[in-house]
Order: structure tokens, then sequence, then C-alpha cells
DNA sequence: CCGTATCCAATAAGATACTG
DNA sequence: CAGTATCTTATTGGATACGG
């Protein structure tokens, strides 16, 4: 199988570069691996989270993935037997990739902040643009409780890590929209706003956690 | 001016991904970045060293850049008097991003090592797939002399340079095409079928530093 | 030679309706 | 819900021609 039938257009260049534009270089791509990078989900949370993508355009994509070995097509076990989505071991790989390229990006002046955002994208924004200075000796854990799914993250031994579902034991549960926690996150809006459950001292400490890069001025 | 206007189509995500994608998402744009990493460029440096582009895309891609605040047209001094293009310095900041993209891609079953590559593209995947921990007390400096210019890779305190033009004083000087170095640097081809003048102790030892990462079985 | 502008054909993306 | 089918529009690439 020729590379081009697999790729469409082919940039002819040995660059890795140029080859990772052949694999996910084409509209959308990355923003479907960022939505499956915290594990798999399903056609319709993912039509969900890409605000516009058109159902056709997903399914190729999905198509186009799968057969460059970045997506895998599961059905999960009864009684769920539902088909999901998710991202190859070597796709993973790349997550952290397409995060810096997101945080360099966010630099923008261009940059509009205030379309909405995704679950899975605020909670990768935390990943992304944690100070790990700041978190000195703090050990804390928070729930995220979306529309479409619960989220945590967790701050220990100097880390942060952040996933998918109910964590064991957290200090704070926010029941929220992903827009909301934005200010809050990077906005420096007050943390009271947010509806907060648990431990409000461990909730601000959090959020005190997190900064953009600077923006470059307008001019 | 509304973002639309300057990107084409917006994916109305404030995720910082989504926003690189509007940025640098469109065909050919990153390697157009590849191409200015080192340096500015002419636009025919520029569509020599892109295999397929069409001056007429190249053209859209360099106002897109511009208008972006990616790239920067300037008009050298006399006598030259010619206009090049250059990467901002933001811009630059996401050479690395994409050099690490492009060295998880190499990986990839898909990926086809025998297209050509420019001189840019082959003196920039030296620093991305330098092996540090091989370098030692290793010092040394080596000119290279492509058709379509000079560039320099440099050893010196457990780091390497990578620059363009010719080096203060060079060990060994390499006067070959980009495509010559390839087998060399990732291959295990031997040194000697290489045009080097001067030290080839130092040409054998600097060429050992590098290697690809593992690929991916193709199954 | 250095770009730009224009025209045309091939692809890709988007919108909408529709089927199992 | 999970996609297809179909139609329209936008983008791309290639060729060619045009001004500095």
């Amino acid at each position: 199988m020729e590379l081009e039938k697999i790729t469409g257009r082919s940039y002819a260049d040995a660059c890795g570069l140029a080859h990772a534009l052949e694999l996910i270089g084409e509209r959308w791509a990355p923003l479907v691996l960022r939505e499956l990078s915290l594990g798999p989900r399903r056609f319709s949370d993912l039509r969900a989270a890409l605000p516009g993508i058109s159902a056709n355009v997903l399914t190729q994509r999905l198509g186009d993935l799968e057969a460059r070995r970045l997506v895998e097509r599961r059905t999960l076990p009864p009684p769920a037997s539902v088909q999901v989505y998710q991202a190859t071991e070597w796709a993973l790989e790349a997550s952290p990739i397409l995060c810096a390229l997101g945080r360099w990006a966010s630099r923008s002046p261009l940059h509009e902040r205030t379309h909405p955002v995704s679950a899975v994208a605020i909670m990768l924004s935390m990943r992304t643009n944690v100070d790990m200075e700041r978190i000195g000796d703090f050990a804390g854990t928070m729930a995220f409780r979306f529309a479409d799914g619960d989220y945590f993250a967790r701050v220990r031994d100097g880390k942060l890590e952040i996933g998918v579902g109910e964590p064991a034991q957290a200090d704070a549960v926010v029941t929220a929209n992903p827009n909301e926690l934005k200010p809050v996150l990077y906005g420096g809006a007050p943390v009271d706003q947010l509806d907060i459950a648990g431990d409000r001292a461990v909730a601000r400490r959090f959020f005190s956690l997190f900064s953009l890069p600077p923006s470059l001025s307008a001019d």
C-alpha cells in the first residue's frame, strides 16, 4: 500500500516533520487526538467536544487515523457493547508535544480565549500550564464534574496527575462546565464563583498553581 | 480584524492547540517555518527546498504567516537589496516543538525515508536526533557544503550547535548533498563514502553521535 | 531572476438529509 | 446513536502569464 493512498497528498520529503503532517496534518486531526488523549471516547463524545466538526469529516478522520495506526476502534464488552475510539500508545506520545504547541500558540495576540473549550481540553491545559515550582509540598485531589463526564486532578509528591473518572478521595468537588473554569484558572477570577463542595482552601491553593505564558503584545 | 479573516476557517475553540492549527495548520506552513528556522531565506530558496510547493501557494503561505506575526519580510541592505523572509523570535520558539513532532513521526511504519531532504532539514535533524550521552568529552567542528549553501555543526562542552555559514575553524569539511548524509547519519553507512576534507577521525566520531528512535513494527 | 496574479482541474471540507 | 450519501463551497496545486 503506497503512502499517498493513505495520506492523500504526499510532501515527498523524508524529514520527520513532513511525515508528521502526513499523519496528523489534516484539519481536525490533532484535535481528535487531543480528545482521545485522556482515554477512549465514543463517536458522539467527539462530535460534542469538537465544535463544528461534521459527522462525515469525523468519520473520515477516524478512518485515516486508524489506517495510520494512531487510533484503534474497540467494542466495549457487554452490556455496554458500544464502539469506542482509542488512541494508540504511540499516538499518546505525541500528546505532550501537541500540548507544548498549544502553549506556544496561546501567546499569540490573535488567540481568542473567549471561545468555548471541551472538558478534555481544560483538563489537559492544567497539565500544560501548571507551574511546578508553585506546587511545593502541596498535596490535594480535585474532582471535576462536567456535564459530559467526571475528571480529576491530583497533586502529590510535587507532581500533577490528570485523569478521567471519579478519584479515590477528593478534597473538593467542582461542578461546572469547562468554560467556567477558564477565568478561575487563567484569569485571576475568584475561586468562590465556582460551585465547590468540600475543602475550599485546597481548591483555592489548587487553582493558584496555574498560569498562562505571557501574551505577545498585540501592537 | 477578525480572526477568521486572517486564518481562513476558525475552530472556534479556545484551546491553544486549536489556535496553533489556525496559525500553522495549513498545508506547507510548518515546513516553511522549518526552512526559516536556521535563518532568513529568499523566496527561491524556499521554493527549492520545498519539493512540490507552487509559487502560488508559497506566496500565500508567506503572506499568511506574516499576518500572524510568524514571519517578517526584510530587504537586505545594498548592494544585495534582495528581499528575505525571516521567522520572528516567537516563531523560532515553535521550532524545537516541531522538531519533536518530527522525531515522533519518524517512528511511523509509513515513514518513507527514501524521499529527498533539504539542507536545513538534515541539519535540524542533527539537533533533533543527537544522543547527548554519546557526546562525552568529544569536541569538534564539522562544515557542510551543500549546493545551496554552507552550514556547520559544532560539538563543545557536551552540547551541539547547528548554524548557517562557514564555521571559524572546521576539523572536517563535508561536500555533499543532503541526501547523501542520511545513510551515514542514520543508516550506519560508512563515513568514507562521503567527500570529506580534513580530519576523518573527527568526522567518524561526529557521525556516530546520531540515531533515529526505534521504528514501530510495520506488522 | 523575484515574485504576483489569473485561470483551471483535483481534493478536501462543510452542510444537510438520510438509513440501520 | 453511529455513521453514509449527496451536494456545495473552499482550498490546493499546476500551468502560465505578467510586472519590477
